[in-house]
DNA sequence: GCGCCAAGTAAACGAATGTTGACATAGGGC
DNA sequence: GCCCTATGTCAACATTCGTTTACTTGGCGC
């Protein structure tokens, strides 16, 4: 009878030809350590789910050690914590500061959508993360979708003072709906023709809903 | 030391006050039984995904001892797919035969959307769920996702043998995408408006969209 | 009323999960 | 150069997972 291998774990001399890894680890470096594991970690969390993720994958994307993800991040909650609130962060950068460039905010959202499969880009963690069985990432999440919302549907001509720019409110929240749905469908599921659509087709058909969402239109 | 609770398996004489079971489970009866381990599943796969979905979880709800879901649909797979084969088989009752009634699909389908975040609808369950970490269950899922795709867009004046309406196949799985979206927002995250917003004002907007997506244009 | 088979139960299994503690080692401060 | 601490490794743990096996129980035909 053969030996079971013993452990799940990689060891970092076949990390294969995974880019993961910016910098080459050369010693031992505890930041980067921790920049890695958050890395992988939000591609699982955002591709697998909070439960269906487990640590000792993270660890093999990562190159580490599993025992490290305790070490670092006290526990697996820990570490989605930790992907959490640099999403946060990140989104806010991102959100434009002149609401009059319409077709600019669209461009960006459409090409966060387009490219969100490929990347480990914290949208993607955001729109992708469902139920985690955290409530304090849950909320996090919650609130920061609505911020989002918010922030597109003002670039729409949206007025939290005007009760009648109410529907465009809405409407932004479609148009995120629509960039949550396309980004699952990709990613989660590979589900054609959408998976492997081609990039300029989908880019084109994407601005043609979000325009036609919110633009602003004066009749019901 | 004290015994630990040996199984986390409820009784069916705590059954709390949940009408899951549409009938008073009398006597024994297989059909029954298979049903309410359906509808069971089909919430919890719904809601939290298929790994973080346990047996025993669907047992509970159902009422039902954990084994027989082994013997009634050989595993956890089994059953997933039992909950996916009804729902392919409704999505086919509710597509239409006559191509040109465009506008009926689109109220159905929005009425699915609308109304999916309380009921355990069959669509909920397609639209919600996410990669399960399964390969099997994966492929049930897409290919009920690309089958309904077609059926929308055949409604919407795609024609396979014709490459000239492949767009339509695209914008067909857009307003899927959108579904998707929107049920997820309102179910999984009760992100606001959308999750508390009038059905009416939402079915109509939801209505604008897919009208606007899936109504034949001939210009590009 | 009785036996027989379907329906349901209980307990255990191996594998996988998150976590922990003891140990090994690199690398900079002195 | 030596040691001391931060960093990383290894093996084991308790628990939970899906599944299986042996068993009990209920209801229908005769």
């Amino acid at each position: 009878m053969s030996e079971p291998t013993p452990s799940s774990t990689v060891q970092h001399d076949d990390l294969e030809d995974s880019p993961d890894d910016e910098l080459v680890r050369s010693g031992r470096d505890a930041a980067l350590t921790r920049r890695a594991l958050v890395r992988a970690a939000r591609r699982r969390f955002a591709t697998e789910g909070y439960r269906a993720t487990t640590v000792r994958e993270i660890a093999a994307d990562a190159g580490v050690n599993v025992a490290l993800i305790n070490r670092y991040f006290t526990s697996k909650e820990g570490l989605f914590a930790a992907c959490m609130i640099r999403t946060s962060d990140e989104l806010d950068i991102r959100t434009p500061d002149r609401p009059s460039d319409l077709d600019g905010v669209i461009d960006r959202l459409v090409a966060h959508v387009v490219l969100a499969p490929d990347s480990d880009d914290p949208l993607q963690l955001l729109l992708l993360l469902r139920s985690s069985g955290d409530e304090n990432a849950d909320l996090i999440r919650r609130n920061t979708l609505e911020h989002f919302t918010r922030k597109l549907a003002a670039a729409a001509g949206w007025n939290a003072d005007d009760p009648g720019t109410a529907p465009v409110l809405l409407r932004a929240q479609l148009a995120i709906a629509t960039s949550l749905g396309v980004v699952m469908l990709r990613t989660s599921a590979a589900v054609q023709p959408v998976a492997s659509a081609d990039i300029d087709e989908l880019t084109d058909a994407l601005r043609d809903i979000f325009r036609a969402l919110l633009t602003p239109r004066p009749t019901k």
